[in-house]
DNA sequence: GTCCGAACGTTTATCGATAATCTATAATAC
DNA sequence: GTATTATAGATTATCGATAAACGTTCGGAC
């Protein structure tokens, strides 16, 4: 139960359903989740270690806001560790990119749809695969806790990037990553993300 | 209470008292600490999050084994935060590096003294004082979940590194932080770091 | 009108007890 | 002798209730 209660907090952060500065109180979410105190203080404190709450003592629980500053540098790291989880990724001897192949399609139909939704979804999938292929589970967690996927979404919506521009750069990380050429692949995964860093701030 | 609950087993694997695999069982420590099984489980939980123990659920809460190779991707990722970290600081026009400048005192004096334990102190001082400097909590945070303090401990057990060798690599790096040379300071510091990642494995 | 402090309602933090689940051991069948 | 199924013990997961802390609102003094 007390996992579930977590994830369904975290899609309604995700989601936007709860905003920013929101309280979540502990005794209301337990009747709406027809359980007692306990399971929801602990999805509380597992949220807030993943960095998606804030708790004061005695004070209550928050959905954390997210400065502009604090998403460039999120971003910032963001590239940091996808040159390198590109790089391991393009030198894995018995790669399986047809995940990737189908992201990257999927991303294509999205952006040429207008469809945004849909354009995140893929655009997770994409990336999480390759951090995933870097064969780097330490990468990965990092990766995680990125929160990556609120920020795609604010990102979009804030209209700092195009998203017809950005998904047809997924494409030729894939046909690098597939050639093995890793320096290639690690400077294209790094632009692609760091452009973004770029337009949030200096 | 639970804070401090938290805090203490967190002191007593960090100090190698609970040992990867050992289990951690909730009414025990309940007794232990003279409180009841909630507060017990909300430490375990955050502990978890921060990626020390692992919980399956109905089986319990152990400590977390870290592989080898576990071990040397988190050394890789800190050396490309460090080095992330250190070029950012060294451009800082307002930089205060009274604080390094202690802790390399205090390394180079535990060094010659031998003094394992003190050296892992002030170590950890200057490094976390480094990324600290870069000015982004991002980094820091990531920084932070590496875990860092038992692993330089169990590193410098395994006798994998000597701190005669590693000790002498912090002045360099402090000075080319006053100097403002990013590019140097960060290229010291990546293969300060790197270096370990390299004899931890292929 | 403003400041200070006490009572109130709300919410978090903790407790003790119970239900659910797992692991290990013992018993039974073949 | 091995495999499968009960049983017992230990531990986690959850519950409902209480205690502690907080913020707010109201009343009175000046």
């Amino acid at each position: 139960m007390g996992r579930e209660i977590r994830d369904v907090l975290l899609r309604r952060i995700l989601e936007g359903k709860y905003q920013p500065g929101d309280r979540l109180v502990e005794l209301q979410l337990a009747a709406e989740f027809h359980t007692s105190q306990g399971p929801v203080r602990e999805a509380l404190r597992e949220l807030e270690a993943l960095g998606y709450v804030e708790t004061a003592p005695h004070r209550g629980t928050r959905v954390r806001a997210v400065s502009p500053t604090e998403m460039r540098d999120a971003y910032r790291l963001r590239a940091l560790l996808e040159r390198e989880a590109a790089m391991a990724a393009a030198q894995a001897p018995d790669a399986d990119w047809e995940k990737m192949r189908g992201a990257v399609a999927g991303i294509e139909r999205a952006a040429a749809a207008g469809n945004v939704r849909g354009y995140v979804r893929y655009d997770e999938m994409f990336h999480r695969t390759l951090v995933a292929r870097s064969g780097s589970p330490v990468l990965l967690r990092h990766w995680d806790l990125l929160l990556v996927p609120t920020r795609i979404l604010v990102v979009l919506r804030s209209g700092v990037v195009d998203v017809a521009t950005i998904a047809k750069e997924h494409r030729p990380i894939l046909e690098a990553l597939e050639r093995h050429d890793a320096a290639l692949a690690g400077q294209l995964a790094y632009d692609h993300i760091n452009r973004i860093a770029i337009r949030l701030g200096p």
